[in-house]
DNA sequence: GATAATCCCATTTTT
DNA sequence: TGGGATTATC
């Protein structure tokens, strides 16, 4: 993008006054709000401590600053202190500055410090709101009775920040503002949704959707006797509608004390976690806008003279407010679009922007209820809307439309012509018009998708554009988008098995992952021998389930096993324990690079022994929390992330995956139980009660039926899906597994029955250096792993932990290195290895695992080998094993993997010439070797069952 | 054809 | 635990 387009550029010039910008997906948003900053600092009176511009994300923020400093004339020096940031930082510095005294606004007898920190990790806060509530509920034996109606306390700090992100505070003795009139709710409001959902359907002839969404009403409840019956409350058959004057009697109940409990818990945490000197997001930004309120001076000080918001349908309610107090004159611009809204279970409020003048107009008179907060006037408001889109295919723009209007079930109805009324339409700006759209099925949802990707790969018909030229697709241009974190994992999972260069985006259940767990279990083995720990060592290392028992039986550890132990012992930091595990293992991505950066950054505070780390790991595996992996730069592989992660970024081919289970459930908790929701208020869904003289939990039946009114829709799943299509540049790919969700039957597109090939991967007309080999299906039970063959006394071990047979291959440069990533040699051994492949021409494939099924004793059994690297010619295969030290008594190993190898690539190339070799790195000297024959190897196999069969049958 | 009863299945994540 | 889909009943 070079110059800017009308629109565009109407934005830039429109620096006074207030605007509300509808910028759509790939409408160069941030390309114009850069621009546009620009313009407002190059005026000579304007500095860039004037200029506000809210980001969501810190990311965004850097990105913004960055863009700007390239397009001005001003370095980043001039930058560094601009506040360009997010909400929660602005906030942050305001409290820091001028925070001190803010807590005494509310009643709160503390301060806000330079020391007082933020909780970040969601995990902790909740550990420190448990020990909260214990000392709460020993403080306060009024509540208890509320107490005993909740199952999980943390349900009450999630009512907390959700009153939080509304503005409702509590002060020491109520409410601050008119706060409380939020907890009342607004029954005229409510009576409207009621009224509407209580219309009969079809002409009178049916009963209203609230009458039948009561059908259900008591079904396994415990009301009180007072409570209405069904037939009371729904009328008797034949009836269309509730009764009108069931309104009134569900929303009228007293509770006082539900409110004042909750009050008591909200003021209380407050303070006790400025006694404990931290703040939360939420209370971050609750005390930064008390502040604002109320120390008028301060707000005219720190006032800015332009307020811009980027990705406003991210923002909640405070936000909104909090940039009004932070607006200094009418020059308040916010750009975002409701389509894009799916943030709100944190709390984003797209009526924000979808009824942006009603609010501005409420929230300015609440604020200025007392004392002229906001001055300027709230109108005129000026709408821009951006309509060129710079980055997908006009087919793809159209298509994307559709999501918002499909409907998510069969009885879900959808008023088409309002939604059209608020689109607004994009025209793609692309140069080429070629464009896939299409759905595929199968019950291996995975192979399909792995299928489809090696399909994708070099294949003329999803040709993309790169610099207005055609181009032939590889890896790194398809992005597969999922709705869980699950899908992708597995996709993974089975992706690795096949070779297939796919890389997770975005957060993960860190602790969940296999490096996590092996380290946990050399952990558990350093600190008290543990069994669980040997076990999943063992595991993982191939033994079988009953070879572990066996050995776990006799306390019969593989030596070179109790060597890593030792070695393990004396190492003096957990870092370093847990670095020597990873290299041990081969981990060198991703996740072992955030597992350690995490222990490292956790190791001073929090942990300090062995012990500690393990219980760390376990609570981390058990609350599933999450951190964020990245892809290693520069490898060219499929990005695999959710949705959500994927918002703001663009990829050529999107594969949208797993759009499986029959529906969505609506967005929005089911199941608190303490609900808030304008109008509808405070309410409780349980409550204890002891009129027969003992306890007892009773179900509310008012909240019951006030739940059946609250709207409940599945908007934010459409605009979840338009989130997804609108990623993609030119093809998009959705993929079912069994059962395909409702979206994908109704979405305009022929669905293929798509069958998985995993077997016959084709090289793209790239040199592809991934193997794509189809590996035999192992035939008969799979009864030994390498190491049963190895670990037998027959033939030498390796003792020298370099090459042993559980961990790291010494091999990892000459894979890296032949996959194409930016590896230099650091030592000898690398060197020789770089110039040795160097020399190679052809195919070169690297670290294969082979399978070879033999038949020993007329029973079919399949062993297994790896290999360094795979030599193709047109009339050879060398098989080449790299082997760093000559003096190494591993031999007869390497022949034994060699040999695998080399028969199971005989059967693969039968016209060709195999070789096995092993290459000896210190004097860079290759041997043939002798491959033993299939004979040979099931005498090996022999030898090893009975070996091991005496105390442990192998095969059953 | 409308209504009632029964079965089945359940997520995302930034500050 | 609650809603959609499915099946049974009015």
């Amino acid at each position: 993008m070079t110059a800017p387009n009308d629109q565009q550029q109407d934005l830039i010039d429109s620096i006074e006054g207030i605007h509300v910008v509808d910028a759509g997906a790939g409408t160069g948003k941030t390309f114009t709000v850069t621009r546009r900053y620009a313009g407002i600092i190059d005026q000579d009176d304007v500095e860039p401590e004037d200029v506000l511009l809210v980001t969501f994300t810190n990311n965004a923020a850097t990105e913004m600053k960055d863009r700007i400093v390239s397009q001005c004339e001003y370095g980043m020096r001039e930058f560094s202190d601009a506040p360009i940031q997010t909400f929660h930082s602005l906030c942050h510095d305001i409290l820091m500055e001028h925070g001190f005294e803010a807590p005494t606004l509310l009643g709160i007898d503390d301060r806000i410090t330079q020391s007082t920190r933020i909780i970040e990790d969601e995990t902790v806060e909740q550990g420190l709101f448990r020990e909260f509530i214990r000392r709460f509920m020993d403080d306060h034996p009024e509540h208890d009775d509320f107490f005993r109606a909740i199952t999980d306390p943390t349900e009450l700090l999630g009512l907390i920040n959700q009153l939080a992100s509304k503005g409702v505070f509590p002060t020491a003795d109520g409410w601050y503002r008119n706060g409380e009139r939020h907890l009342d709710g607004d029954f005229e409001a409510f009576k409207s949704m009621f009224d509407e959902l209580n219309e009969p359907q079809n002409d009178g002839n049916k009963q209203s959707r609230l009458r039948y969404k009561l059908g259900r009403y008591g079904h396994e409840k415990c009301f009180l006797p007072e409570a209405p019956k069904k037939a009371e409350l729904r009328g008797s058959r034949g009836t269309k509608q509730v009764p009108a004057d069931v309104a009134r009697e569900a929303f009228e109940e007293d509770r006082e004390d539900l409110k004042q409990f909750v009050h008591d818990v909200y003021y209380e945490y407050l303070s006790f976690a400025l006694g404990r000197n931290y703040l939360n997001f939420g209370s971050l930004q609750l005390f930064a806008f008390v502040l604002l309120c109320e120390d008028h001076q301060l707000r005219e000080t720190i006032e800015f003279d332009y307020v811009m918001i980027d990705e406003f349908q991210d923002s909640s309610e405070i936000q909104f407010k909090l940039a009004l107090l932070l607006a200094g004159t009418h020059n308040l611009c916010v750009v975002g679009d409701w389509k894009q809204s799916i943030y709100s279970f944190q709390y984003a409020a797209v009526e924000n922007i979808t009824q942006f003048e009603s609010r501005l107009n409420r929230f300015v008179r609440e604020l200025n209820a007392d004392y002229e907060r906001i001055s300027f006037s709230t109108s005129p408001i000026r709408e821009i809307e951006l309509i060129e889109n710079y980055r997908s295919t006009q087919s793809i723009l159209d298509f994307s439309e559709q999501s918002l209007v499909t409907p998510a079930s069969s009885t879900d109805r959808i008023d088409t012509e309002a939604v059209y009324d608020r689109v607004v339409s994009l025209s793609s700006n692309a140069t080429h018009e070629n464009s896939q759209i299409e759905a595929i099925q199968h019950e291996d949802e995975e192979g399909a998708v792995l299928t489809k990707i090696q399909e994708i790969v070099g294949n003329e018909a999803y040709q993309i554009e790169d610099d207005g030229e055609l181009r032939q697709p590889e890896y790194k241009d398809i992005a597969v988008l999922t709705r869980t974190r699950d899908f992708g994992r597995e996709l993974l999972t089975v992706a690795e098995e096949y070779d297939l260069p796919l890389a997770y985006e975005g957060g993960i259940e860190l602790f969940r992952s296999d490096q996590a767990k092996l380290l946990l279990a050399w952990l558990r083995i350093l600190e008290s021998d543990s069994r669980r720990g040997w076990a999943a060592v063992l595991e993982e290392a191939g033994y079988s389930l009953e070879e572990v028992r066996h050995i776990l039986g006799h306390e019969a550890y593989p030596s070179n096993m109790q060597a890593f132990r030792a070695e393990l012992q004396t190492m003096e930091t957990i870092g370093g324990i847990a670095e020597r595990v990873f290299s041990q293992y081969g981990y060198n991505g991703s996740y072992a690079d955030v597992l350690l950066t995490t222990i490292q950054s956790v190791h001073n505070s929090t942990i300090q022994t062995r012990g500690d780390l393990i219980r760390f790991i376990e609570t981390g595996i058990d609350e599933g929390s999450r951190h964020d992996v990245h892809a290693i730069a520069g490898v060219n592989s499929v990005t695999v992330q959710t949705i959500h992660a994927a918002k703001g970024l663009e990829h050529p081919i999107v594969i949208l995956a797993n759009m499986n289970s029959r529906r969505f459930p609506p967005s929005g908790g089911s199941s608190s139980a303490i609900t808030f929701d304008d109008p509808i208020g405070l309410r409780q869904r349980k409550q204890y009660a002891d009129d027969y003289g003992y306890p007892h939990i009773h179900d509310n039946w008012r909240t019951d039926v006030l739940r059946k009114c609250l709207p409940r829709g599945y908007d934010e799943e459409r605009r979840l899906l338009y989130v997804a299509t609108t990623r993609s540049k030119s093809h998009l790919v959705f993929s079912a597994g069994e059962n395909p969700n409702t979206f994908l039957e109704e979405i305009p597109v022929d669905m293929e029955a798509y069958s998985p090939d995993v077997q016959e991967f084709h090289d793209g007309e790239t040199t592809q250096s991934h193997l794509q080999i189809s590996i035999p299906t192992p035939e008969g039970p799979v009864g030994h792993s390498p190491h049963s063959l190895m670990n037998d006394d027959v033939f030498e071990k390796v003792e020298d932990g370099r090459g042993s047979e559980f961990g790291t291959r010494t091999h990892e440069f000459a894979e890296r290195y032949v996959l194409g990533e930016a590896v230099e040699p650091a030592n000898d051994d690398e060197r020789h290895i770089k110039r040795f492949i160097d020399s190679l021409d052809g195919d070169l494939r690297v670290e294969q695992d082979a399978y070879l099924p033999l038949t020993v004793d007329s029973e079919r059994i399949t062993i297994y080998g790896i290999v360094d690297l795979v030599h193709l010619q047109p009339e050879t295969v060398d098989i080449i094993d790299f082997k760093t030290d000559r003096s190494r008594l591993a031999e007869s190993e390497y022949r034994k993997q060699l040999s695998i190898y080399y028969h199971v690539l005989t059967e693969w190339f039968p016209e060709r010439t195999v070789t096995a070799s092993i290459f000896y790195t210190a004097n860079e000297q290759q041997v043939e070797i002798d491959p033993l024959s299939k004979n040979e190897l099931c005498d090996l196999v022999k030898l090893a069952e009975r070996s091991t069969t005496e105390s442990a049958p192998i095969l059953d």
